[in-house]
DNA sequence: TCGATCATGCAACAGTATTGCACGATTCGG
DNA sequence: CCGAATCGTGCAATACTGTTGCATGATCGA
């Protein structure tokens, strides 16, 4: 509705490079070249220019991108207030996209999609498995409505106004060990009593290792890193050999036949991670959407709460 | 920049039927109901609905074309703010489109555009002639940027949203009498002295014929329309052929060679036909466009001054 | 009831946007 | 200091979205 290349020159803003923004939107680089000059010739203003071998935005493209923020925040209530007096009427239905990273996507998500299908018969609800960052280029995109992130992610854009976030809940960390280890009786334990354990992490720079080594500093020591895990299921075969010990979400679940223990773990504050929402700025107006918030937040609570 | 179906949805408001909207937007009936079939679709409601043979909007068309109206306003502000701190770059310099009724376009804009020139070095000014009805359309096409109307038409669009009009001055009507008229020689008259006059008036229904008929009646008398005609020029051929009087405003200028005298006309009020400007809402904040307003109001009163 | 007016759907078409590739410019590593 | 890699841009070919023209069914006025 409002001018798509718009999004291009955010894009473009965040990345630096004419190139890179054109490879995450899917476009090549001439494409992503023509619109941006189309849109200068439009308003009649150079709105980027050369810097180095990539492109910045001149002032006006700054301008331009900060004031034509309000513009898409106000469609969006548009867009909520016409869904909300729009009674009964089924067009083409409502829509739903979900998307999430792929634990929200495999264990919250469907549970949300099928309560939001009964509370809007006839609704379409999709899920789309994505990782965080590429949440919030899906919601802009519209390909998506309501995205599930992790916090601690590299980039969650805080107080961006594209976006509105909001804490879902916190997603407790468990000790995975092996079945026979001196913790796997244990009701529960502190992080610190693992201390000397060897640790499976994922490499350096991810998220996740970040938000082990954080935990485990505000417990005082530092993991030492026997071995790399990327997914949950190799991190617990590693576990289960013996090969060392590993933080796992509580929500994560795990395929039988591993021969590991959950051990919760306790302590001030307790070892967890933290889940959020994002969605449009402005898009909360439209009922699907703030229902399907309502919707996650009892699903969440209904799944932390066992324990 | 704004979906520009929403222009199409508007019209189509005003007029009631798919055909005469797309009849005045220059595209088929054909397209235009696939345009709103499309908007409908996008947004997932329905905007239209049969009436009898032709299409009214759903209270969710209303209140779609009620809210964004400010998403117009607002960019129109943006580009303003842009185009004022854009120094000195002239990628495509500016660009002013100026729209106006025959008279106007014949003697208001062309001084104007040649001052707005001067002020905007490498700016493009360009004059379009349109009834001013057709202004308001080309306004909100953005073929034109300024628009210079006659107060008096049917359908200037009063308490628009979508324009801020504002009166330019008045143009007040001289009496145009054959040469060797009784009132030839007079330096002033009133209206009334003319009362039994034959007459010299465009046909009923114009806009012109009402504007004469209204000021005759302030007057207190009703013309007695003897002929008809639709251009100054005819009319003043009509006069010179001694076959009735007419009134003539100051702002017209007629082509030598006529045998008439243009008498100035006294009253309180002073017959006069009001001019007026309008714009884009939000527009004015574009520089060239306030500098334009500006420069049409000295232009005019300097014209409107002699005498 | 007949004729006129209207919205809509479908296939053909036109115009716009995108792609692929080549070129010139800039930067970084050795 | 130089070569390789990376970047943005322009041009012709292509793919696609949007428009046209016409036929159809529906509604209204006389």
């Amino acid at each position: 509705m409002i001018d798509p290349r718009l999004h291009v020159l955010r894009v473009l803003a965040e990345v630096g490079t004419l190139t890179a923004a054109a490879h995450r939107l899917g476009y090549t680089p001439s494409a992503v070249s023509h619109q941006l000059k189309s849109l200068s010739k439009d308003l009649g203003v150079r709105i980027v220019e050369p810097r180095g071998r990539g492109l910045i935005l001149t002032r006006a493209g700054e301008v331009l991108l900060e004031r034509s923020q309000e513009l898409f925040t106000r469609w969006e209530e548009i867009r909520g207030e016409l869904d909300g007096l729009d009674s009964g009427s089924d067009i083409r239905s409502r829509r739903l996209r979900l998307c999430g990273f792929s634990t929200a996507a495999a264990t919250l998500l469907p549970p949300t999609a099928s309560a939001v299908k009964e509370l809007f018969p006839g609704a379409e609800v999709t899920i789309i498995e994505a990782e965080p960052e590429e949440c919030f280029d899906l919601l802009v995109a519209e390909h998506a409505d309501v995205a599930v992130v992790v916090a601690t992610d590299p980039l969650p854009p805080r107080g961006d106004t594209r976006f509105e976030q909001a804490a879902l809940f916190s997603d407790r960390l468990d000790l995975l060990v092996p079945a026979g280890h001196r913790l796997a009786r244990r009701a529960a334990v502190t992080l610190s009593e693992a201390a000397e354990e060897s640790w499976i992490l994922d490499r350096a720079g991810s998220p996740y290792h970040r938000l082990v080594r954080t935990a485990c500093a505000a417990a005082g020591f530092q993991p030492e890193q026997a071995h790399q895990s990327r997914e949950w299921e190799t991190g617990a075969a590693l576990v289960s050999a013996g090969l060392g010990v590993a933080l796992i979400p509580r929500l994560a679940r795990l395929p039988d036949g591993f021969d590991v223990v959950r051990v919760p773990l306790r302590g001030d504050p307790v070892p967890s991670r933290k889940i959020l929402t994002g969605i449009r700025s402005g898009s909360g107006s439209q009922p699907i959407i703030a229902s399907a918030l309502k919707v996650l937040e009892s699903v969440s609570t209904e799944l932390a709460q066992p324990e």
